[in-house]
DNA sequence: GACGTCCGAATGTCCTAACAAAGTGTGGAC
DNA sequence: GTCCACACTTTGTTAGGACATTCGGACGTC
């Protein structure tokens, strides 16, 4: 049985339970637990760290939903196999490149704080006649085009400008200014491309187009955002995680 | 404050935080309870129904994660806005088309049960030379094609027949055998189609393919299933509901 | 009337405690 | 030696209590 080193603070505000499962999520991911390795049990835990059952289990719970702990009654916990079995997150594309290291740079096309749009006034859920504010830009990663990005915001960002656009990403912005989407709908699809997306996209005459279209809503369920993007499918892909239940 | 009406049964084998939170939703999704209105506080949901705090909260967090209901601290609970919160759930196309109304039929095009396949073996982890079950598939809604349908399976599979694929989906055949993947990784993306792909869903020239390959595991994170499809992109698209954090 | 302080209400965290259910393994009966 | 019953281990469920934290509104002061 592996005896995880765990250290935890009680003067700390972060509760014990995330404590907790943050550490043991590193384990994990940095391979002193293995895939298949038995977990120590509750009961053990708990003792040995100081902490109540509920509390472990509560931090076991968050590996659990995550896909990263299996627990089977009457036999324990374990260490579920390799996979990636992360949920999936609200990323923005911007950051996605970012991390892979691929410089993301971007174009602003169009932005145009007037913009009446009834099926984007629709998603927003504001009345038909709304005027919104439209963003269209072409991100490059690397030196080569590879999306053309079409938003619809409320109103209320009507500051926003070329030069803020083109230094971070949407999402960014949109944090900066205490606007946070937590949840998603999204639609993804292909088409093929028209003559003016194939010119700025830098594309052959036969290359397919994969497109997305999102409704981005924040914690109370209003919408913030809505979107529609097109990729080139030769130079992107959509990665997702279902489950189960 | 709305009073929402619950019977708990304490002689169900089903725990009372899940008959609980079931009839919550269910009251959420045929209106009784309306997006936004003040959901009753724990301590008098709990008093009221004879249950412990702990029992109400663990009931409405099952609610929170799926994003029907919003908790906020101080304030109180209240049913999310509009929005399908809903999180991805792992469907088979031939119950998604079932339940749409829009009878699947399915037409084997190749069943071989000794298909040596290198990259199949490595997604379903088992040595390069295993024979694998390879099961491809023309799936119709209604009278039109609508995708081709690659899969890879274990040997243990082999006994499968095309009477059973034509019959019912894989998902429901793998059931059948208590095989359970409740968690998938899905690669989706787009391409143009072969002159095969083109006959069979009778495309035209220009129109692209929407592709998904994809990994699924059961609850230990053993390989259950490989495969890899593509849609005609005209007729469909990928709904999905992504979270942050 | 504007502003700040305090209080109540609600959720968030943490604890102890007990029993239930399921799976493994051991020991005894045959 | 085989097989069944029982005990043990481990996770699953439920209860009840205590205190912390956060938010909104009421109240008072200036």
């Amino acid at each position: 049985m592996a005896q995880l080193e765990v250290t935890i603070d009680r003067n700390s505000p972060v509760p014990l339970y995330h404590q907790l499962s943050e550490q043991m999520t590193a384990a994990i991911s940095d391979g002193r637990l293995r895939p298949g390795d038995p977990f120590e049990n509750e009961l053990s835990l708990a003792e040995r760290l100081g902490l109540s059952r509920p509390t472990v289990r509560r931090a076991i719970s968050e590996l659990v939903v995550q896909g990263l702990l299996v627990r089977r009654r009457g036999i324990g916990t374990t260490v579920a196999n390799s996979v990636v079995h992360r949920r999936d997150e609200l990323t923005s594309l911007h950051d996605d490149l970012a991390r892979a290291g691929r410089s993301p740079r971007t174009e602003v096309l169009t932005l145009d704080a007037n913009c009446v749009d009834e099926p984007a006034a629709g998603a927003l859920q504001v009345p038909p006649e709304t005027p919104l504010v439209f963003v269209e830009r072409l991100r490059f990663a690397g030196d080569e085009p590879l999306a053309i990005l079409a938003n619809w915001l409320p109103p209320q960002f009507a500051d926003l400008t070329r030069a803020d656009l083109e230094s971070d990403g949407l999402y960014n912005l949109l944090h900066q200014r205490s606007v946070r989407p937590v949840v998603a709908h999204q639609t993804i699809g292909a088409r093929s491309a028209t003559g003016r997306e194939r010119r700025l996209l830098g594309m052959g005459t036969s290359q397919p187009l994969l497109t997305m279209s999102r409704h981005a809503y924040d914690a109370d369920g209003r919408p913030v955002e809505f979107g529609d993007h097109c990729y080139r499918a030769d130079l992107y892909a959509f990665d997702i995680t279902v489950h189960e239940r």
